[in-house]
RNA sequence: GCCGGGGUGGCGAAAUAGGUAGACGCACAGGACUUAAAAUCCUGAGUUUCGCAAGAGACGUGCGGGUUCGAUUCCCGCCCUCGGUACCA
């Protein structure tokens, strides 16, 4: 049997790539090392090595920039294209604990699969450059860095509020909990005072900011940093409490809307409620605190009706003297965004609307709607023109803002600010696998940064990793750990028992990436100054804000450390698309495994009862059993068969399903690529593909494709490349083309991106000895897009009714020419209004009656 | 609620400086080869109406309007869907 065998040209390919330096990215000073090359930097988001391995939707990301790369490669680039683990975090301790093994051991068996799995997909990596974030070589540089920012102030130790997982036994993260779960999880999260390691990001916050707007990243990324960011521009206003020495100072972005206030609005938790309470008011407060206190923040965020309670206490207007003001307390402000106090303006703001009516208070409008004047009955929030609001009248909103801040300042009475919504980073958790902190305390319990030469201080053997009840991490239990005899001092020190989010070590392993086997930097300046920065990150879109904002923490602090050359460490994003599968639910909405279902005409049903069940989309999960395994198509179909047809899905941006069903046609593909290359007798076709002359027609299929090609580099949309190959291959064989050996390496080295294995083979049978892998990329030649003659569109009143062929020369007056006698029996006897030629396309004759 | 992405055949999808809608592929149907099946190859097909047929006509890119000789593409107003986010002052 002869044919296209794509288990032995695989193992052949696979063993070559591996066992050669052919993905050998080199660093400058390298032997080996090319100056004339330009560097490119193409980075996946590494994986967390999970227990349930990979399956085709991660492979899809991992191919698409394979594909890249090995078109950078073509193309004379130095490139680097590395992969690693992110191997820290919960859920390998997790499975660890409920399996009774050690994370290291879980861990290291899941990187061994994930390495296999990976190797099979043929991805052309620099595994020699492999990192692994829980190993000690590596995350003995996480703490020297943690070190630098510790040293440049941006690391404090506070008692704080923060949101505890009493499922998962740790704190996590602002971002990591959404409407009071867990990220990981969905486990209910609470509020708890705790000592924490925290780092200051919002003191990068602007620089965070204004630098999203230079990079290529994907607009709704962007937005989403800006977003949680959150900037606002607004004043600080005090207001001073009548009866009392204090104030209290309140946030607005709607300084314009100053005139309008009717009420003072502060958090059940503000410091100053217990002060200002009058006696009369006493009891109505306690039982409103206790009240909200009993509720957690989710309750109080699900509560649609506003409720607040009256102080008793007043203050004063800041610029109308004797204005007395109300001081109520209520929930719906926050303690911990801006102030904690807010000024009511039932006219201009909703909630301050719901507010007042639902508690009875004045309404002033101070701003009225720019068009007509009218004051509306009920709140308007748009900015407009000032009324009632003494010489601020008849400013406009923005300038009003202005104004009356600068008046409050004159009078020291506020002044403009800025507010950020974004919180600082809390750093700690309370589990054992993760990063151990460089730092001890004292003899006198005083916080010390470690010696560099004390680095890295690894993680205690311990043998139960599971999290203490009463918040304290597992490594509190280690005696060696919390108590030592430290060699320098001989004095009793301890370690700091938490450890760092699994965020630690995925905010630099793209530069580690670039200088792996340093053992005395991080990594080195001259070669980071020669790779500079990832030109090219792809990964899911699940990562925009999280591990994309600590990244750019660092990398800035790095920066400003001088360590870094680049202000941000990813210049391109792309978000690659999840691939989805068909899943089936029945009647009562409950999930049929797909493995049950049989599909009858247009329909499916269960097979053991035959009852219908409904076809959707969903995310692949074991639960569904609609998990695709790459292995097992690898297997089946051959590893240049799952490339295409992952990429022939659709667009690599995209949600799309996987259809089993689909792949025939890639495979079908390739083996007519080896059959137009190889006959019956396992030789090569000299006489189609080393042909003497090239066919008239040949030229043109091939430019035409690779333009398509070309393009698709650009947007990612490797569908149309595909389509494109396939087209020009249908071409080549409806018209019996024959090749020249330069056109057949032409074609090869398109598909050779995308089908490594079979292109390398044909190639070789070609008689080449190189690696097509540096055969350089094809050139597009425009002048053989060019053709001679095409198919004129002829349409009367833009209705389509006849098709001729013309030649590409035609002019104006030729084609309208032509078209009017070709149209004849479509317009005789009617009225020519006009006619219309588009150049190479379409006459449109325009008729009337 | 707000902010993004998206609605095109039975399915995955092509095509937008406005110019032949459905490329490419899956599934389907018919045919060839075969004792037979698989594989392979060829042919067909958006829907619909008329016709024995060749063929001819109408309608078609979520819905309703608009601009234009011509709209999947531009404008206005909606609907649905998938993400993100939400007492943020």
């Amino acid at each position: 049997m002869s044919g296209y065998n794509h288990k032995e040209i695989e193992q052949k390919w696979q063993k070559r790539w591996y066992e050669s330096d052919v993905y050998k990215a080199y660093n400058p000073d390298e032997p080996g090392f090319d100056k004339n090359k330009k560097s490119f930097y193409i980075l996946d988001m590494f994986p967390y090595p999970s227990g349930s391995g990979l399956h085709v939707g991660h492979a899809s990301g991992y191919i698409g920039t394979d594909i890249v790369t090995r078109q950078k490669r073509m193309q004379g680039f130095n490139v680097l294209h590395p992969m690693g683990w992110d191997a820290f975090g919960l859920p390998a301790e997790q499975y660890a604990i409920q399996t009774n093994q050690h994370p290291r051991h879980v861990t290291d068996v899941n990187t061994a699969n994930f390495r296999r799995q990976l190797k099979l997909l043929a991805l052309s990596y620099d595994w020699k450059r492999e990192i692994d974030t829980s190993n000690p070589d590596y995350y003995r540089w996480t703490q020297w860095i943690f070190l630098q920012l510790y040293k440049k102030g941006l690391v404090y130790r506070k008692e704080m509020p923060v949101w505890w997982c009493e499922e998962l036994k740790t704190v996590l993260a602002n971002e990591e909990v959404i409407n009071g779960r867990s990220e990981r999880g969905n486990f209910p999260c609470v509020r708890k005072p705790l000592y924490q390691w925290v780092f200051k990001i919002t003191a990068y916050a602007d620089r965070l900011l204004e630098d999203l707007d230079g990079l290529d990243w994907p607009e709704n990324v962007k937005k989403m940093q800006a977003d949680w960011i959150g900037r606002s521009l607004g004043a600080e206003i005090n207001f001073s409490v009548m009866e009392h020495k204090h104030s209290i100072c309140v946030f607005s972005t709607r300084p314009d809307t100053l005139y309008g206030v009717t009420a003072l609005v502060i958090a059940p938790e503000h410091p100053l409620v217990k002060e200002i309470t009058t006696t009369a008011c006493q009891s109505k407060i306690d039982a409103y605190l206790s009240k909200a206190m009993a509720k957690s923040d989710r309750e109080r965020k699900a509560e649609e009706e506003i409720t607040a309670e009256f102080t008793g206490a007043y203050c004063e207007h800041p610029l109308m003297k004797g204005q007395k003001v109300p001081i109520y307390i209520a929930d719906y402000v926050l303690a911990d965004y801006g102030t904690g106090a807010v000024m009511a303006v039932p006219a201009h703001d909703e909630r301050d609307f719901l507010f007042a009516k639902k508690y009875d208070l004045p309404f002033k409008a101070v701003i009225a709607p720019k068009s007509d004047g009218k004051t509306l009955e009920s709140c308007f929030t748009d900015d407009g023109t000032l009324v009632h609001s003494e010489e601020f009248s008849g400013l406009s909103s923005a300038e009003a803002r202005e104004k009356i801040t600068k008046k409050l300042e004159d009078n020291h009475l506020g002044k403009s600010k800025i507010f950020y919504k974004i919180r600082d980073w809390i750093f700690s958790r309370q589990r054992y696998w993760g990063e151990p902190f460089p730092l001890y305390f004292d003899e006198n319990g005083e916080v010390v940064m470690a010696d560099e030469s004390d680095l890295p201080i690894t993680l205690p053997d311990m043998t139960d990793f599971a999290p203490s009840p009463d918040g304290s991490s597992p490594l509190a239990r280690v005696k060696e750990w919390t108590s030592f005899k430290h060699p320098k001092t001989s004095k009793t020190w301890g370690h700091v028992t938490h450890t760092m989010p699994g965020w630690a070590g995925s905010c630099w392993y793209y530069l580690r990436f670039m200088d792996p086997m340093n053992t005395k930097k991080a990594f080195d300046e001259k070669v980071v100054n020669y790779w500079q920065q990832v030109d090219l990150y792809v990964g899911g879109a699940s990562h925009a804000v999280m591990h994309l904002l600590y990244a750019r923490f660092w990398h800035k602090v790095l920066f400003d450390l001088g360590l870094v050359p680049t202000k941000e460490p990813f210049k391109k994003l792309f978000n690659q698309g999840m691939v989805t599968a068909y899943a089936y639910k029945d009647k009562t909405q409950r999930l049929v495994p797909s493995d049950e279902v049989e599909q009858v005409g247009q329909s499916y049903r269960r097979k053991s009862t035959g009852e219908p069940v409904e076809k959707f989309i969903s995310k692949m999960a074991k639960s569904l059993r609609n998990v695709v395994n790459p292995d097992d198509v690898i297997e089946n179909k051959g590893c240049d068969v799952l490339r295409t047809y992952e990429m022939f899905m659709g667009p690599l941006g995209d949600e799309k399903p996987w259809a089993d069903e689909g792949i025939s046609g890639c495979e079908k593909f390739l083996r007519k690529v080896w059959n137009l290359f190889i006959d019956d007798n396992d030789q090569i076709r000299g006489d189609k593909v080393c042909a003497p002359k090239a066919h008239d027609k040949s030229h043109y299929s091939l430019h035409k494709c690779l333009k398509r090609i070309n393009d698709s580099f650009n947007n990612f949309n490797f569908n149309t490349s595909i389509a494109g190959m396939m087209e020009a291959l249908n071409e080549i064989q409806d018209q019996q083309i024959d090749l020249t050996k330069e056109q057949s390496e032409f074609f090869l080295k398109m598909l050779f991106p995308f089908a490594p294995h079979i292109s390398s083979e044909l190639w070789e049978r070609l008689g080449n000895k190189d690696w097509i892998d540096f055969a350089g990329w094809p050139i597009l030649e425009e002048d053989k897009l060019v053709k001679n003659d095409f198919e004129l569109v002829l349409q009367v009143n833009g209705k389509i009714r006849k098709k001729v062929e013309a030649n590409v020369g035609l002019t104006d007056e030729a084609a309208k020419q032509m078209a009017l006698e070709q149209l004849n029996e479509f317009i005789a006897g009617k009225e020519i209004v006009r006619v219309i030629y588009v150049q190479n396309k379409i006459v449109n004759v325009v008729v009337k009656g």
